[in-house]
DNA sequence: TTGATATTAGCACCTGCTTCTAAAAGTATA
DNA sequence: TATACTTTTAGAAGCAGGTGCTAATATCAA
């Protein structure tokens, strides 16, 4: 990399966007990348107020353990907060502007969709589950501070199919509905779901 | 916190735990905690094979890094490589572990759904549109690795409502489909949908 | 009391910095 | 061309949070 006519603004300008794409590498590594001392760099990340590696990689740390968490939840989407398997579930899924379109506030419908899908899942006492149909309906948009409960009734259980209606709401008011039909995967692992 | 009687055992074996749920600690912190002196911690973390604090840091941001970026991703569900507004669209989807449920191979199904739900968006010409029905359909399980093609046809357009016909394949075979109602959001801004 | 296990202590060294001082090198201006 | 200014480089001392090593104590069980 040959960035030899950078001028110590461009160097600057350049610095603050590789650190803020890899903030991995050490002042070495900087010095080495625009081929000045590492002097130079630490002169730099000070003007920049840009600070040291530790720190940094500390920061992406915090930033993300917090948000794993959340992560990790979200594989459930949405916290269950009552479960009688086979009967009934609830689950609660604060709504974020992650969830929502590029800069509207209005929810994805796959989100809501997904709170219901896992709740489903999860109130079907099965290892393993798979949506075999379902109808579905949005009723009312959900905008992004909301938060989404949804609430889950086993209606009827047929051999290894089990029929699983879920309600949505903000604050009473029913924001979706949907009725599942989940087929325990146990039995029939390989193919012929339906 | 006075652990005073706690065998060597009983230490690693809370200090596994503590360490799991909080990286962050250094050896002098652990070392106060548990009552020992910081060569104890260190023996411990020997033996127990834990890195020291910078590694575990690292580690942390590293994962995390990586996840952040696929979430930026997520929010598209699928690369959409075919699209004429109004008419058709096509988005392919490579699926990976992150897509499944725990253990097992399957995708889930919330995943499958939301493909479908974007591409029946994104070929819709409007700024901002939400599902309002949709009739789905679940034909095969899908296995992380599989790649989902989504074919999305507009059936019919009536005044603000879109209806998008969606059928999802793995190889040629037919995995999923989906039938939605789209209603844009410009006219109706505030309430009523459907 | 003797051994074995567990714990503590001390020291040299490492990385990736910070802070400071100081010397060059490059550039513009009178 | 000499002067002044900015920019870059260099070197030394110090710090945090370790590693790796040796050695001295504690503790406990047979």
């Amino acid at each position: 990399m040959a960035k030899r006519w950078l001028t110590k603004r461009e160097r600057q300008k350049l610095l603050l966007d590789t650190i803020e794409n890899d903030p991995f590498l050490n002042d070495e590594e900087l010095a080495d990348k625009f081929d000045v001392s590492i002097q130079t760099i630490r002169l730099d990340r000070m003007e920049l107020k840009i600070p040291e590696l530790r720190e940094r990689i500390k920061a992406v740390a915090e930033q993300n353990y917090a948000k794993v968490r959340s992560i990790d939840i979200e594989e459930i989407v949405g916290e269950i907060v009552d479960l009688e398997l086979d009967k009934r579930g609830i689950s609660i899924l604060e709504t974020t502007s992650k969830m929502a379109f590029g800069k509207t506030k209005v929810i994805r419908g796959d989100i809501i969709f997904a709170q219901a899908n896992s709740l489903a899942i999860a109130t079907i006492d099965a290892k393993v589950a798979l949506t075999g149909v379902a109808n579905i309906k949005y009723k009312l948009p959900v905008i992004v501070g909301q938060t989404l409960v949804a609430k889950a009734e086993v209606t009827r259980i047929r051999g290894n199919k089990k029929f699983v209606f879920v309600r949505t709401y903000v604050k009473q008011q029913e924001v979706f509905r949907a009725k599942f039909i989940l087929v325990s995967l146990d039995d029939e692992e390989k193919h012929g779901i339906l």
